[in-house]
DNA sequence: CGCATTTGACCTGCGC
DNA sequence: GCGCAGGTCAAATGCG
């Protein structure tokens, strides 16, 4: 990890999550927000305030909720392979300093690639979690390098810390 | 000892 | 059919 100089999760004292994050989470904005099976959503653009924004809620009702009643999309197709539920698909635009966002669920980075829309490069994180596979999408903004576009891909199935 | 992180290589999809 | 871009995996290393 670069840098350090800012407050992040690195403090095991504060790392609880018992009211909110050490950084800048006054304001975040949630570009885009669309289902793989709801085509009406894509091009959907929220413009969310919450100056009482914290981590946790991101996964209990942010990126955990949003599940359609057939969410269990199995059944007819179990021969070759296992079709996964509903992918949600939600990005943010958080104002935060660290890419690495601690929203109250294990990530494990396994990849980082440079992309050609952006001169900063593009990391990868994925749900540790066993039975959780949603991945997790973080990019720094273009013109605002303050900024830091984060996408999750998936719901969690499993409650968070 | 176990796990998270790192970088490069490899693979796939799409466009031309 | 080839090239480009994006995405994913894997082995090694470091740290807790």
């Amino acid at each position: 990890m670069s840098g350090g100089n800012f407050r992040s999760v690195e403090s095991p004292e504060t790392n609880d999550f018992s009211g909110n994050l050490n950084f800048e989470f006054s304001e975040y904005l949630m570009i885009r927000k669309w289902l793989d099976e709801d085509p009406s959503f894509v091009g959907s653009e929220f413009s969310v305030q919450n100056s009482g924004f914290r981590a946790n809620e991101v996964g209990e009702s942010g990126a955990r909720s949003s599940q359609p009643g057939g969410s269990t999309i199995r059944g007819e197709d179990g021969s070759s392979r296992e079709r996964q539920e509903a992918r949600e698909r939600v990005a943010f635009k958080t104002k935060s300093e660290v890419e690495i966002l601690d929203d109250g669920f294990r990530w494990r980075k396994y990849g980082k690639k440079k992309v050609k829309s952006s001169p900063n490069p593009r990391n990868y994180y994925k749900c540790s979690v066993g039975g959780c596979h949603v991945k997790k999408r973080v990019e720094r903004d273009r013109e605002d390098p303050r900024f830091v576009i984060t996408t999750y891909d998936g719901v969690h199935n499993h409650p968070g810390l």
